[in-house]
DNA sequence: GGCGAGCTGGCATTCGCATTCAACCGCGGT
DNA sequence: ACCGCGGTTGAATGCGAATGCCAGCTCGCC
């Protein structure tokens, strides 16, 4: 017979608050329990538990009960031991990288709302490099996360890993690989294919591509893409520089375009809007080039300072909240039925025929 | 004596292969436990346990028997479940609001980023009214959180609130209230009396302010100050015209104060970068009014987008990294001693004498 | 050879709640 | 009067790891 249970039942003496002292001095503080409640309300522990378990049979008298108890005694429910018993811990964990990004920021938080109105909270990690993320994904499964929604490249074994412990993964603009998991992304493809044809179209011949990092697969997707469809309009000879999403970089780039090619091209490509802006300012400033006159420039993903007047990109916007909705819905889901087999969906982007470049239209 | 544990003294048999497969099928999957390892390397679960707790004895060859099983085995320790025991779930809430300010996002990445370093989880709450903040609060008192970390605002019942829980709470850009709870924040004041005063000395008189939004606390701090200052120096009549820290009502916030003055001002102190920005290009934009030529705008924060060639802010730059870095030790110091009382540190901002206002030097 | 100190490892218990099982209470049907 | 059924309630058990306590063992030193 546990201890408690017999405290609970001994009527209260002197020693009882002796007891408590002593207990307030050792430990932190006791929290109040289910138990307490019970022995306030006169009930069974067990009660006090199916009143505060959404669905479960108790009359309406040992409701009113239960529930004045325990706004008596302050008692609130423990997710952790919840969770120990449930085997559910209403957790998802986001996994973030690349912060220079501002498309993130945007994205976690939606997701974070998204989520919470389905009484699900986010533990979120970070990434500074890509090696960490071995070590990011045992904690992760150590906190018995429900599900993992991961802006960030996941391996074959990494995903296996997940995969094993049965916990569902919603990619998010990252291609499923074997079917192990859900994703949910934007068709970049398509929406550089419009970029370029665009500029193709209004007469520009001399094209430069700022991409991406490496190892970010949508910066590849978006720049082999833009390379390839220049390819099929006729244009083979493109210039392509590295750069690591940062406006510095796209400063950077835009000077190592101009370096290579001997003065400006007729228009650049960026691998996101951040890129964009430092290329057009760094032409604007220290080639004296007017953009969109002189220059094209166009970017990806539609994020907040892409649409400022100074300089109101041509770009294509990502459907951040019906990308974020969806891996929602879709993550609970699996949750709900691990059955389920993964499923990926792609939402177009929205074309933005901003300033930043000369287009027929 | 525990079922489990009779199991594990069993000799493997015919049964229990069948048992492991009902097993199977009846719950979604039985997680290796401590006790399987334990069976596995022959020893007692304690004894795993001792062996995955830093700083426990076990002697050499007992770890290295555990540690095999266990990679055997596939195990991982159950932080739900060490949790509940320990009273320590080595999670802190993080809480923010307003999404709409470029600050918050950095703030975020680098306090997770820094408690990760200390072993430490982030569980993120984010609010889209202020109302949400009880039940939001609720929410991580139920899952035991370690410590709290809000750039909210949080009134006197709700840290009273925390305090009872005996959870430490560290405030962002908050004073401090009652001694409830420590506080981390940048000296505004004296920021905004820095860029008042360079304005006034350069000789800009007419003044205007675009505030934050009234509830924000960090926007009556700025705000008032500014007026502050400006009185001292003998300027009086300053039109402030409130905005909710968006770049689109920096915006209207320079039509309105263009309107209430029948032309524009010589200077517009705004509550923050983003809106700052929105007031050049209105300004640019729809009064052809050159920036800082005719027209001094100021900000404050120094987020990414301030230091854009198109806008180059004058403005005072929070230092993020050494803030957060403050705000994580803090708190993670009163989480391990709990009767050390709050503490309030004040930062000082970067000047930064950018390009959007006329100063002497 | 004997004895005490210092480790180690095992047993049993505990954290707080959900859930199973059995008991129980009415109540209507036969 | 008896049976059975739906609806409640309480006692007991278990989720998975940490830990206090004790027994056993090793080692050293007299």
């Amino acid at each position: 017979m546990p201890a408690r249970l017999a405290w609970g039942l001994t009527p209260g003496d002197g020693c009882t608050g002796l007891n408590k002292e002593a207990d307030h001095q050792k430990r932190r503080q006791r929290r109040t329990t289910s138990y307490d409640v019970a022995r306030v309300a006169g009930v069974s522990q067990s009660a006090v538990s199916r009143v505060f378990k959404a669905g479960a049979s108790a009359s309406a008298e040992m409701r009113q009960r239960v529930q004045a108890a325990a706004k008596k005694v302050g008692y609130r429910p423990n997710a952790i031991a919840r969770g120990l018993i449930t085997q559910r811990s209403n957790m998802v964990a986001v996994v973030i990288s690349r912060m220079t990004n501002l498309y993130y920021p945007e994205l976690l938080m939606q997701l974070t709302r998204e989520f919470s109105h389905h009484g699900i909270r986010v533990l979120l990690f970070t990434l500074e490099h890509e090696s960490e993320i071995d070590s990011v994904l045992e904690q992760m499964l150590q906190y018995q996360v429900d599900g993992i929604v991961t802006a960030a490249m996941l391996n074959r074994e990494q995903l296996a890993l997940i995969d094993e412990a049965g916990i569902p993964v919603a990619l998010y603009n990252r291609r499923s690989r074997d079917g192990l998991a859900s994703a949910v992304r934007c068709d970049q493809e398509e929406g550089e294919r419009w970029l370029v044809t665009q500029l193709v179209e209004a007469g520009h011949r001399r094209f430069a591509i700022i991409s991406g990092p490496e190892d970010s697969t949508v910066s590849v997707e978006r720049t082999s893409s833009a390379v390839q469809k220049l390819a099929e309009l006729g244009i083979q000879d493109v210039t392509v520089v590295g750069g690591d999403y940062s406006y510095q970089s796209g400063r950077l780039g835009f000077a190592a375009i101009a370096k290579q090619l001997g003065g400006p091209p007729d228009a650049v490509i960026a691998a996101n809007d951040v890129m964009a802006i430092g290329c057009i300012d760094a032409a604007r400033q220290e080639c004296n080039l007017p953009v969109p006159d002189a220059l094209s420039v166009v970017g990806f993903d539609g994020v907040g300072p892409a649409s400022y007047a100074a300089y109101n990109l041509t770009t294509v916007k990502q459907p951040v909240e019906r990308m974020t909705q969806a891996t929602v819905a879709m993550l609970l889901e699996r949750i709900r039925d691990p059955q389920l087999p993964p499923e990926e969906r792609i939402f177009a982007g929205t074309k933005v025929a901003g300033g930043s470049a000369r287009l027929l239209t």
